[in-house]
DNA sequence: CTGTTAGCGCTTTCAG
DNA sequence: CTGAAAGCGCTAACAG
């Protein structure tokens, strides 16, 4: 095991300006910056985390705990937010990691606070009712969530903005002449927000409550004509459901987009690039916005004690139309 | 920050004796150790895992490399062989987390070596060609592969005896008294192992080279009784396609198991048993080779450099019959 | 710009 | 069975 000694030693210098000149806390001259990663080079020198972090205070590591990780087969876990807060993180010169949860119960995140080897923690894929924000809380752990759930105290979160992301698209229908509009969602009434805009714009919403599986989709298509027939614009808060909808239309003598424009709101941009080019977006940059769900982590780490103060940044999304959203005429 | 002597100031212990009543590494009377515990509960003390991996010696801490994390939608990431690390390595008091990877080049290896805060590495999914094996070794890093791949040295591995696997299912098709065994493959020849323990056996086989999709399956199972009157018995490799040829199967008039059986060899028990009642499998439990594939990264990390002795473990599974293998008359 | 030094919180001898 | 004390390798004052 080489140590920062031995590099001092090789390079004739002392042992925190090999600290120092590989932190770059502090002005090291070009000369013994050079000698320094020369013998660190030669020497085959690494770092020791754990005496770096238990010197500097807190661990320069942020765990990432996502829910339902390897649930069915294709877990909704997303890349480029796992992507962005490694990249944001990393940027601040801490690390990352994730932390296995098969169920997430309790233990999970006790077994997590209990080892305490992680700086801060990163909650993913939060559930309406997530009990391991009130344990990070009550552990006093900073931790920030990629998203939002409904608890009783202020905690640090980045998420997107949806009700501007759904107003965006209402308002993108009715510019396009499109007054009935129908919102595919699964199993829940459609948002409050969303009413209060459509009766301000005088458009009428239709509940079309569907499945989230193409077969969900794709009966959707079947009898669309006949069981909807003034509705001329989709807003589709489903993934799965959308994409079967889109592909059983042609066969069902439903013409997308001229006679009924689609806009996802809640798909990933490359999950409606992929799957269907007839379905526009309100599009985000998942990675970006993950990024800067990585930064702000890393802020509060080094917030510490100090200030209490909680963050909070909402993202909005552009709409994208690929050519698939027609006029109404 | 709670401290360990801020529990010996409580316990009206001393420090040291506050580590072993936690770690149980010396005896300490029940008095003593009850004592301790509550001051732990009452002060809500949690251990440093920095300051222990530094005076322990190695950090107490395995990571899991999962190449291809994120690659498409339903990556291939098994949530039982997951579980089965971080259980196997839990029973030994160490902890397990995923090193985030994107795309598997060598820098991702790298800055996880260089950190240098895990004290072993469990590499999962290798390719072919695996360059981080590589790394991992000249970097003197305990590591284990969960699977195997080529390279010029010894190293640390769990996998599936796949040979003696292929056997036991030919066996078994002998046995019933099948003779014409065709082989579901995507892509690739008859293994030689299987040809020769065929020709020991004095049975045919037959390459069905398909791609591994649903659809390849059932496009196999259209033509199947024309182009392979004489097979009786089909051993897979693949597990869509022969979810596929199965669902099929029935609509072009080719009854399984009466007129075919079907033995999987590559698919995990849960896989075959939703899949399809009819599909027999040489069962493995992914979960419990995992297990000892944790417990093997500990013994690794603890052996350390005093012993070199590479091992390696190798899971053979048990043919199950689900009731859907006939026997040929 | 560089060197000296006092810990960080824990594990582990070495002494009872 | 229990205590005292010496570090683990690094960071961050404090002193030039």
């Amino acid at each position: 095991m080489t140590t920062r000694a031995d590099i001092a030693r090789l390079a004739g210098v002392s042992e925190s300006t090999v600290s120092y000149a590989l932190s770059g806390k502090r002005p090291i001259s070009d000369a013994v910056k050079k000698r320094v990663l020369a013998a660190v080079e030669q020497a085959g020198y690494k770092s020791n985390y754990a005496a770096a972090a238990l010197a500097g205070g807190s661990p320069r590591m942020v765990t990432m705990m996502i829910s339902n990780l390897f649930a069915t087969p294709a877990s909704r876990i997303n890349g480029a937010l796992v992507d962005g807060i490694v990249d944001g993180v990393r940027a601040a010169g801490f690390h990352s990691v994730i932390w296995p949860v098969s169920n997430d119960d309790e233990s999970d995140v006790d077994l997590l606070l209990r080892s305490n080897f992680s700086g801060g923690v990163i909650l993913m894929n939060v559930k309406e009712k997530d009990e391991r924000l009130r344990l990070l809380n009550r552990a006093k752990v900073p931790f920030v969530v990629l998203g939002r759930t409904k608890v009783d105290f202020e905690y640090n979160f980045v998420d997107r903005d949806f009700q501007s992301v759904d107003k965006i698209a209402l308002t993108k229908l009715k510019d396009l002449g499109h007054e009935n509009i129908g919102i595919i969602l699964s199993d829940s009434p459609i948002p409050a927000h969303l009413k209060r805009a459509a009766a301000s714009l005088k458009m009428k919403l239709e509940l079309l409550d569907v499945p989230n599986t193409l077969d969900g989709g794709a009966l959707l298509a079947v009898h669309f004509k006949k069981s909807h027939p003034t509705i001329s614009g989709i807003i589709s808060f489903l993934d799965a459901a959308t994409i079967g909808f889109v592909n059983a239309a042609a066969d069902c003598g439903l013409s997308i987009p001229r006679e009924v424009s689609i806009i996802g709101v809640n798909m990933l941009e490359s999950q409606a690039e992929s799957a269907h080019q007839a379905i526009s977006t309100v599009a985000f940059d998942a990675y970006e916005m993950a990024k800067s769900c990585g930064k702000m982590m890393v802020e509060a780490i080094e917030a510490g004690k100090n200030s209490k103060k909680k963050r909070s940044e909402l993202w909005v999304g552009d709409f994208v139309d690929r050519g698939s959203t027609a006029v109404k005429n």
